[in-house]
DNA sequence: ACTATTTCTAGACTTTGTCTAAAGTTGTTG
DNA sequence: CAACAACTTTAGACAAAGTCTAGAAATAGT
């Protein structure tokens, strides 16, 4: 492994241990790969990335590592296909484009879209989150 | 059944063949559930409902019915909850509150919200919609 | 009525995700 | 550093939503 690789595993380690999560084999290897850079996987693609070159991590810890990560803050579940959960490994604030047709989940830049002032939350209810998705197709 | 019954579904009817999809017996059944109310429905939802008296509706069509609906415009598909997806009756511009802690889903009313003109899109596509969907949970 | 097209159905199947019970790690404490 | 508790991982069974298939039924057009 090379001196950079090594370098950036610490740091994976360092912001497993910030967030109050203990830094275990598995959760390393799968904080590896998310946060290489802001990006969007399935729980499946995260899956098929860490057994790449031999079975490392097995389904379950797959899903139950990402639903911890997703509590601790540490990746932002985004839910726009009715058929799996993308995590995005970007957690800052901001909104996404979807593209139906391709699958395709990308970023807005935050500065190009604002919510004026919230809606009066039900009573006994306080905020979660905001998510915005400007859902588009490939034009014809 | 009662005359208010009768005329309910005649307009059931009319507002089928209106969106262009043939009025079949399963169909209505069907429109006749979701167009009651402004109502926020899954296919099990709807599936336990028009089967309720005696089965009269199977599966398979259900959810191609609801699919058929989504698509001309009738009903609305809202992507909200990993685990399944809802249809909204209102099919009028507006958005949701979604409490993962009930599941239940609230409309907001369009005028307490409100989205400053939209990022640019990516090249090579258009608009689909755009899903605002305010997260809350039960306050402790 | 006859034929072509559309729609509906039961049930097998697929996919995403969860659960379970056992085995493996890790951390603590004397 | 041994003993123990608590936590984590695993394979594989399971669950639930939704799709597919091939045949039966309804419907429409002539």
């Amino acid at each position: 492994m090379s001196s950079e690789n090594h370098q950036f595993r610490s740091q994976v380690i360092e912001r497993l241990k910030a967030a109050g999560v203990t830094p275990t084999q598995q959760r390393v290897e799968i904080a590896a790969i998310l946060f290489v850079r802001d990006q969007h996987m399935s729980a499946d693609q995260v899956l098929a990335v860490v057994n790449q070159a031999s079975p490392r991590v097995s389904k379950a810890t797959v899903y139950n590592t990402l639903g911890l990560f997703a509590e601790k803050g540490l990746v932002r579940e985004v839910i726009v296909d009715p058929t799996k959960v993308f995590y995005d490994s970007n957690t800052s604030d901001h909104h996404h484009f979807y593209n139906a047709d391709t699958g395709h989940l990308m970023d807005i830049d935050p500065a190009t879209i604002k919510i004026e002032d919230l809606p009066t939350l039900p009573d006994g209810t306080v905020a979660e989150g905001v998510d915005v998705i400007i859902r588009i197709r490939d034009a014809h």
